[in-house]
DNA sequence: CAGGATCCTAAACGATACTG
DNA sequence: CAGTATCGTTTAGGATCCTG
């Protein structure tokens, strides 16, 4: 792992930087769910569908393909009828799982704290 | 701070799920840049838009209330004329930022592979 | 300067139906 | 089962004008 003593960032700000998009991939509504349940374990189409609740098959299939196609899930489809399909991470997606995971860990963790305080402004707000 | 020895993560799978909202609110598309920013520094209103390159008027100031709400950002204004405001992280913020932080470094840092890994997949699927 | 109000477009999203 | 296609709805997002 590299150390770098020095933040080098400036680029993620430019509108044209390319962060940009491969960030939206990961971070979109259901890009999040995703990387987080494949990192526990493999899973076929319709299966992470039932896990990730709530979410349409198109927008699954569709947020499937983009992590994909940034090389963060690998698609294994098995020649059989009928069709048998699963997803799981690359050891590139693994990592970038961790950082989604990380997040996702504070802020369920963190979750009766943020509570609070809305619930705290709302009251001040509205007396 | 409280030390779980396992991972008690399910709630996020919920479609009810609190966090959820606050995941959005922190992982949008310009939640993210602006808490990387206010990281770094406090920033007035006008200084922040020019920082986050693309940004609006309307959505800088709709996600700066979302994070505001959240208990994210502080907002300080001075009753003087003209106006003059000031954005910063509150503690709890600052604790988020730094995980958004953290997948921000990390994609920044492995935008090369990435990018490699996405050229790959298309010169493979187009001969 | 810091936004609120308004209007409008493009994109995201979801439900359903259909196919290999 | 694992999607694709289509359609209608909702939301995000941006441009502009306006005010304290």
């Amino acid at each position: 792992m590299a150390m770098s003593p020095k933040k080098r960032r400036g680029e993620l700000f430019s509108v044209a930087c390319p962060s940009r998009q491969v960030l939206q991939n990961v971070t979109s509504r259901w890009g999040v769910l995703v990387l987080v349940a494949l990192l526990e374990e493999t899973y076929r189409f319709s299966d992470l569908r039932r896990k990730v609740g709530g979410v349409s098959e198109k927008m699954l299939a569709q947020t499937l393909q983009a992590l994909e196609a940034d090389g963060f899930v690998l698609r294994t489809a098995y020649p059989v009828v009928p069709p048998h399909v699963e997803y799981s991470l690359t050891p590139m997606g693994t990592e970038v799982a961790h950082e989604v995971d990380s997040l996702a860990d504070w802020i369920e963790g963190n979750l009766y704290r943020i509570m609070q305080q809305r619930n705290a402004r709302s009251a001040a707000s509205a007396p």
